[in-house]
RNA sequence: GGGUCGCUAGCUCAGCUGGUAGAGCAGUUCGCUUUUAACGAAUUGGUCACAGGUUCGAAUCCUGUGCGACCCA
């Protein structure tokens, strides 16, 4: 079977093990202890504007670089590559005048997705270009496997998620968007860090699932043969803290929910967290608001940027109620209507937008809002006046206590933050668990359980404060312009 | 759950109204001492996702299944 099998895959690999055991023989295999004295970066960002002549007059010897070949051309008795290391892609000139004949001989068997480490002098080519001429060349680690296609590089976009290392080898487009992930998270502690948050973590195995409305995953510990839950959210823990005597904290960590996979939705996913105890729900805002545009300028952009085609302004953030972008949206509603739960449930029937019998007004609207509105937030908008009925956690408003003091923050269409003046009386907050759990009596399996040990840290007394949370992978979706949360999430979860 | 599209060499893809499988890359061999997706020559490599059906003949047409992507609920 496998003589039907000559070059294919098998004896592709059959062809490179045949180099691997070349080298076990040799004792040269899996070299470690192999240290470059250069990125490629770094040679690039300190000599690459040097003339040809400038260079030469410097002389830079016996530099070392390493990483992956991933071109490589041979021209008989001289040969270019082109590595890629952590940095980036260095090229370096190997000629039979510089190292010894056998190694050469080796050298031109070594395979594309080999990495080597090389040692010489720094030179430019006649065509300019920055190449490191070797003096010594070693293989440090065989590659068994081909690498992806050289000119195209991935195009199977499930290979490219399971095995993201061949799409992060093949593709520094790829690997510059988890570089900015990084540098947008490392941007949101600074301003946290900056304005006197302090930094915590707190559980992710809950025994009851709360602070969001959400399906949970489920799991088991053996010892304590009990029931616990993957988190749907840290709030809970946080404000716990602010109980404690911790005025500002946050956290920026993974939550869980299970729903089903989207272009928009992973089941694991990540969100910061802050609670600052007396702060004002305006200042609030501002202060997202600012976190948003430091992480914008970390990544390098500047304020107006493009998103699933769509042109966002980050210089001109907006605040509208929902009830007046309800009407706004939607000429058949006027003002009183969205009092009446009838007219919304007639308008909900007119929309073909199907409602529950145990909604209420809030619930309903809502609804709307989602349905109607929500896609064409497009400008940075901040939405306030949010239905108590669906903010369970929430400060009633002083004024009118159907509406709780919330804010949801909406950019390209797609809710970016989420923020309220948390609930701190300890029997309103009873009331409103003791409706979430009725409603899921009802079947809402989204609904939170009764959390008894939250409710007496409230009764301790919880200081007047102000939190929010931010979807981080959307947020590194919106500056780096990607329509799929699995382009932000390195292993994101995919079906099977 | 519904709809649309896709699945052909290790990778990236062609393959027309049905006539018996193609290219580039990678691999192997040879040549080539400043290349730039290096180049030139030769060469290996296929259960055309799977299962049925139509047909003298199916990668191609039909039906079903699987896997995946996107859109909708």
């Amino acid at each position: 079977m496998s003589d039907s099998n000559i070059g294919g895959e098998a004896s592709i690999l059959e062809e490179r093990r045949r180099k691997l055991e070349e080298l076990r023989e040799q004792n040269i295999a899996y070299v470690n202890n192999y240290t470059p004295t250069n990125k490629a970066k770094e040679l690039h960002d300190s000599h690459g504007q040097l003339s040809k002549e400038e260079l030469e007059n410097k002389k830079i010897t016996n530099l070392s670089v390493a990483g992956r070949i991933v071109l490589k051309r041979v021209m008989g008795n001289a040969s270019f590559v082109t590595i890629r290391d952590g940095s980036g892609d260095i090229q370096a000139y190997i000629s039979k005048n510089n190292i010894d004949t056998e190694l050469y001989k080796n050298f031109k068997s070594w395979d594309l997705g080999d990495i080597i480490g090389i040692t010489g002098n720094l030179f430019k080519t006649k065509t300019e270009e920055l190449t490191v001429e070797a003096h010594s060349i070693i293989l440090l680690t065989k590659s068994l496997r081909p690498m992806p296609e050289k000119h195209k590089g991935l195009a199977d976009i499930e290979i490219k998620y399971r095995q993201r290392y061949l799409d992060l080898m093949s593709s520094p487009e790829s690997k510059e968007i988890f570089i900015k992930r990084s540098k947008i998270v490392s941007s949101i502690r600074s301003s946290m860090l900056e304005d006197g948050f302090l930094e915590v973590e707190t559980p992710m195995m809950h025994s009851i699932p709360g602070g969001a409305v959400a399906k949970p995953f489920i799991t088991k510990h053996n010892a304590l043969d009990r029931e616990l839950f993957l988190r749907i959210a840290p709030e809970l823990h946080l404000k716990r803290l602010l109980v404690g005597g911790f005025d500002k904290v946050f956290e920026i960590n993974r939550s869980f929910r299970n729903e089903g996979l989207s272009t928009r939705h992973n089941p694991e996913f990540t969100m910061l967290e802050f609670y600052a105890a007396f702060a004002t729900f305006n200042g609030t805002i501002d202060f997202t608001e600012k976190i948003i545009k430091s992480a914008s300028k970390a990544v390098g952009n500047n304020s107006k940027i493009e998103w699933d085609g769509d042109k966002i302004d980050l210089s001109n953030f907006s605040t509208k109620t929902l009830n007046d972008l309800v009407i706004e949206h939607n000429s058949d509603l006027c003002a009183d209507d969205l009092m009446n739960l009838d007219k919304l449930r007639s308008y909900s029937k007119s929309i073909k937008m199907p409602y529950k019998d145990s909604w209420g007004v809030g619930k309903v609207l809502l609804e709307i809002f989602e349905k109607s509105v929500e896609a064409n937030l497009i400008q940075p908008t901040f939405v306030t006046e949010y239905p108590v009925e669906v903010s369970p956690l929430s400060r009633r408003n002083n004024e009118n206590p159907s509406i709780a003091d919330r804010f949801e923050l909406f950019i390209g269409g797609k809710e970016i933050a989420n923020g309220f003046c948390e609930l701190n009386d300890p029997d309103d907050q009873a009331e409103r668990f003791k409706e979430q759990v009725k409603a899921k009596a009802d079947g809402d399996d989204e609904a939170m359980g009764y959390d008894e040990d939250y409710i007496t840290a409230l009764e301790h007394g919880m200081p007047p404060a102000v939190g929010v949370g931010v979807g981080v992978d959307r947020l590194v979706m919106m500056l780096t312009n990607q329509s799929s949360i699995r382009d932000v999430i390195l292993f994101p979860q995919l079906k099977s």
